[in-house]
DNA sequence: GACCAGGCACATC
DNA sequence: GATGTGCATGGT
């Protein structure tokens, strides 16, 4: 192993201590992986967590349900994820597509190599990449290493990548420095989510920090 | 009241 | 290709 992957898998030891095996995807089925996944683009996943129990308690969270289900009736259930208009219209995209090629059979529909599987779901309207690894990822149970916004922070904090690196160069990152490990990656993910929700803030800690007195945006008040 | 949360598409330059 | 903007609820 590279010294850069022996780095990672000792960040993963430590947090992996820290928090525990965080067994994510944090859904029952398939189906709820993909609409979660969705759902919780840019959003907390306590309010999606309100919306998928809206959409189970209605008795519309299956393929067959979802085909059918008109927007504004969608909107109304999903509306604690926030983006309740495009989010209807996204998972919308995403169901319609599925369920032409497959009917109600998901496992059918995930049942590709995970580039492939990448690239259709890429294709869809409202998945974007984070979306579509995720759904590699978790539902289909494939490897694709998912980035997102705390993944970011924190390897830039500490200096493991610049910032001009974009998604893929941090994908890339990842996957070319950790072994071939399904429970890796997945785990991995979950666990940079744990440091970024319990530490790592967009605006650091800065207690005893003698500029503290001073705000971040200083210059706001300066340029009138 | 401000900030933040497991993005994405689209307009504009 | 880079940058800016709209989308929206709910917790701290």
């Amino acid at each position: 192993m590279s010294r850069t992957g022996k780095t990672l898998m000792d960040m993963y030891a430590a947090m992996r201590e820290r928090f525990a095996h965080q067994r994510w995807w944090p859904g029952e089925t398939q189906l709820e992986i993909c609409v979660g996944a969705i759902l919780t683009q840019n959003t907390n996943w306590t309010n999606v967590e309100k919306a998928i129990a809206n959409l189970k308690a209605a008795g519309r969270l299956s393929l067959p349900a979802l085909a059918k289900i008109g927007h504004d009736e969608l909107a109304g259930l999903i509306r604690p994820a926030g983006y309740f208009n495009v989010k209807a219209k996204r998972l919308k995209n995403f169901i319609t597509h599925v369920w032409r090629q497959v009917g109600d059979d998901l496992p059918a529909f995930l049942d590709r190599s995970a580039g492939e599987l990448r690239e259709e779901l890429l294709g869809i309207n409202g998945v974007g990449r984070e979306t579509a690894d995720s759904i590699v990822l978790y539902a289909a149970g494939k490897l694709s290493f998912v980035v997102d916004a705390y993944t970011a922070r924190i390897m830039l904090r500490h200096g493991l990548l610049c910032p001009e690196d974009d998604y893929e160069a941090i994908k890339e990152f990842f996957e070319s420095n950790l072994a071939d490990d399904l429970d890796l990656w997945n785990d991995y993910h979950a666990q940079l989510v744990a440091v970024g929700k319990n530490y790592c803030k967009p605006r650091p800690a800065c207690d005893g920090c003698p500029l503290e007195k001073f705000p971040h945006d200083i210059r706001a008040g300066l340029m009138d």
